[in-house]
DNA sequence: TATATACCCGACTAAAATAGTCAAGTATTC
DNA sequence: GAATACTTGACTATTTTAGTCGGGTATATA
């Protein structure tokens, strides 16, 4: 199980933006350099963010994004779902009349993916951006 | 985030053996045949199954694999490790003076996905392989 | 003791996912 | 009008995953 670096990368910089007054734009050139992330990996990923209403953006000079919400009202589901990234344990389609081997019902093992998979969830959903310590000054 | 199919097909004839009366060797053909799994698939799994002394192997006709210890007292973590399966979260190498972006000490979010690694591992530390509600003759 | 069964184990490969790059644009401010 | 910075789709190298294969060895049973 490994967590994906545009999870990542949209987490951290989401906590780079925050250190920072709401409505004062930053710019993606700014966070690739303080977090070393690549620009154009940057752009793909606030693409998403902004799609789905997590920040919006801010054209021209001195432009940038803004967070669209205060942290404590962005959970880290929102921004994973933003991504397209699930949390995916059971091996087949949870709808699906068929088990992950083709046959009968579930699998022996159906039930404990979903349980984990409720379970990691869980985490996602009970954080929240603001939940990460941030002291200013600090990378 | 996404569980592999080697962790997974392991629980999964580990859950299939444990069906049967312990010191009953039962063979990688039978398993790969009642859950669906690839037969060589399943020696690739055994093989380090059987190096971490969670199975022992009874070899020749009417031979097969047998668990090594009561499934209560497998746990699932075991099993992970077994497979050389590790959740990682964090994006740095743990012990490294660097943080995931080369630079200074760790990153912001280094914290967070910490104790998201701590908590999914703590779902595998606590289940153990009977865990699984096995009715007999399910699948 | 021949034969079939079943484990043993390393090497190999196709396909999918990931991580990132790039190009050609538009809007805004100074 | 020049510089900045967002916009968007397409493209690619690398890595990981999932699975295959071949040529073994050990053992029970007939
Ligand atoms: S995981 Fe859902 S049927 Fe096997
Ligand atoms: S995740 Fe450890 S330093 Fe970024």
């Amino acid at each position: 199980m490994k967590l994906n670096t545009k999870s990542r990368y949209a987490v951290m910089a989401l906590a780079d933006m925050s250190k920072f007054p709401i409505n004062n734009p930053v710019s993606l050139r700014d966070i690739s350099l303080r977090q070393s992330i690549s620009l154009f990996y940057l752009e793909q990923i606030f693409l998403k963010l902004k799609q789905n209403d997590i920040v919006k953006s801010v054209r021209g000079t001195n432009g940038g994004y803004v967070l669209k919400r205060d942290p404590k009202n962005i959970k880290l589901s929102e921004i994973f779902q933003a991504l397209d990234q699930k949390v995916k344990t059971v091996g087949c389609k949870k709808d699906s009349k068929k088990g992950c081997n083709g046959k009968s019902a579930k699998c022996i093992t159906h039930e404990l993916w979903d349980e984990l998979e409720i379970y990691i969830n869980n985490f996602f959903e009970n954080k929240k951006l603001s939940d990460l310590s941030l002291t200013r000054g600090n990378n």
